[in-house]
DNA sequence: GCAATAATTCGATAATTCTGGAATCATTGA
DNA sequence: TCAATGATTCCAGAATTATCGAATTATTGC
């Protein structure tokens, strides 16, 4: 993830509505939860749900599927971790990572799973 | 850190010269940077410039310090961890975290540093 | 005090975002 | 085919954002 995708991916998740929409869709877990349950845990006009909905997927943090007349939203954790790696990662790298300050960044690998920090303190 | 926090400090970083500005300071470390060494790294006009660090500054995530004529920023740290934990709490809490693609959320926990996850895979 | 330097604030414009009602599209079931 | 349901797209208005030149404030050194 470059610094404009991360930038694009913070903009759609910084805003209140679209935070809570994709933070209720990662509590749903895999399975996922139709919009109709979005507009009405959150109670957001319809046609704003969807264009929330459609920024979030313009940028990768959502997935849609049909199933029937209903649409059936995932959140996508690849793509919120690969957020969480490009904040850490630049961090991490140096000294101050390794203060009391930043302790986030542990193992931020999925490529590489033996970095298993030591727990701090 | 709560969803309106949160969703404050990633629109404060959803900005392609903001986020660059942020990553300017997090290279920087705990020394910092001068306003006029990231004007000239980024070549912003200073006006801008300094409409963005206001900002940044606004939802904690830098601070100012002067140091005669010149300011000096940093980056908070503990801001872009509170952040990060954000993101990564709600996911980790579940069994989807503990699949491939959840490697992100391990030991985020300042307070509680014996949940060190074990390797995936 | 005054010139020089560092940075902010003022003011103004263009562009983007957020919101939601109305219309439309997609799918189901009778 | 037709009504009903779920969701999107169209359209428009209000608000916010991004940008930057010009003016202003803060600080230093002479």
């Amino acid at each position: 993830m470059d610094l404009i995708n991360a930038a694009q991916a913070m903009e759609a998740l910084g805003n209140p509505t679209r935070l809570a929409i994709f933070r209720h869709l990662v509590v749903a877990g895999r399975s996922g939860a139709p919009v109709s349950g979005i507009q009405q845990a959150l109670d957001i006009a319809p046609s704003t749900l969807s264009h929330h909905i459609a920024r979030l997927m313009r940028h990768g943090l959502l997935r849609q599927e049909r199933r029937g007349r209903t649409l059936l939203c995932t959140a996508d954790y690849a793509a919120m971790n690969a957020l969480v790696g490009f904040l850490s990662q630049e961090c991490c790298a140096r000294d101050e990572c390794n203060s009391d300050s930043c302790v986030a960044a542990s193992d931020i690998a999925p490529d590489d799973a033996t970095n298993v920090k030591d727990p701090v303190r």
